[in-house]
DNA sequence: TTGCTCCTCACGTCACGTGAGGTGGC
DNA sequence: TTGCTCCTCACGTCACGTGAGGTGGC
């Protein structure tokens, strides 16, 4: 597909899809001579994964660009376990636990963050329900 | 207080400080012969709801102000209402419906949100659910 | 060939960051 | 009086938005 059916259909514009390509967010899409840009699945996938994870998130592009790196290091990982389930001599566990590591990092960053929404989301509904009981006794009992 | 010991209160800088007041979402400080702002504890408060709606949610500073002028304009509600226990006209009534319809926007994109966050976090959980296993098979049963 | 979409500059904007040069207040 | 913090410009930056002027491809 092209870069607009590609920003209308994950609701984002081509500027950003450029802009995110210069930073190598995403691919630089061979074109031949320099023509059209031009998309498949996996595409809209990865960047369907950066928006997201930049609006729930908030993270500037660098960090979004440290947060993909990693995801592309555990899927180059997960690549060469299934390609070669060699006799294990300590070093692979080794990687492992470094891809279990930023994974807790992330899965921290997004639990302190809900947390903080439903406290929000607490609040709010409290605020409501008050305001809520004033009308309906405000409606029962007029004055 | 002065602007600095705000800032490094709420975790901020004095140039988002004067920014915000430069937009209106705090006040202008009433500062004698043009000299440095003095804020309270109600202006810290008001700051650290700012800062917690426009990273929460990701607002930009024009919705920041409409969220913010709505929250005003209840709080004035019920000042109001708490200062004249009036026969109900009906008025009232209306003013308090609009006001809860408000909220249910506020609250709808709370909700949104954090159901998008909730569905991130389990995303990730599972995902280091799976490879905590792949390292626990490979420590127990090394080839 | 006509439309539509795409291309690359390049300047504009939003939300600040970051000095430059000068003044207030304990 | 000396430091420290504050003040107001004003230019820089990040993440794009928005034309200007020109080309690709069904």
């Amino acid at each position: 597909m092209r870069i607009g059916e590609l920003a209308r259909r994950v609701g984002a514009t081509p500027r950003t899809i450029r802009y995110y390509e210069q930073l190598g967010l995403l691919p630089d899409r061979e074109r031949r001579g320099g023509a059209h840009r031009l998309y498949d699945d996996p595409d809209e996938e990865r960047l369907r994964d950066l928006l997201r994870i930049r609006d729930l998130l908030g993270l500037s592009l660098t960090q979004l660009r440290d947060w993909m790196d990693a995801e592309d290091g555990r899927a180059r990982l997960r690549d060469r376990w299934h390609a070669t389930p060699a006799p294990d001599d300590g070093a692979r566990a080794e990687i492992i636990r470094e891809s279990m590591g930023h994974m807790d990092t992330q899965l921290g960053l997004v639990r302190t963050r809900r947390a903080a929404l439903e406290e929000l989301e607490d609040e709010l509904a409290g605020k409501r329900r008050r305001v809520r009981t004033l009308l309906a006794e405000l409606e029962e009992a007029p004055a």
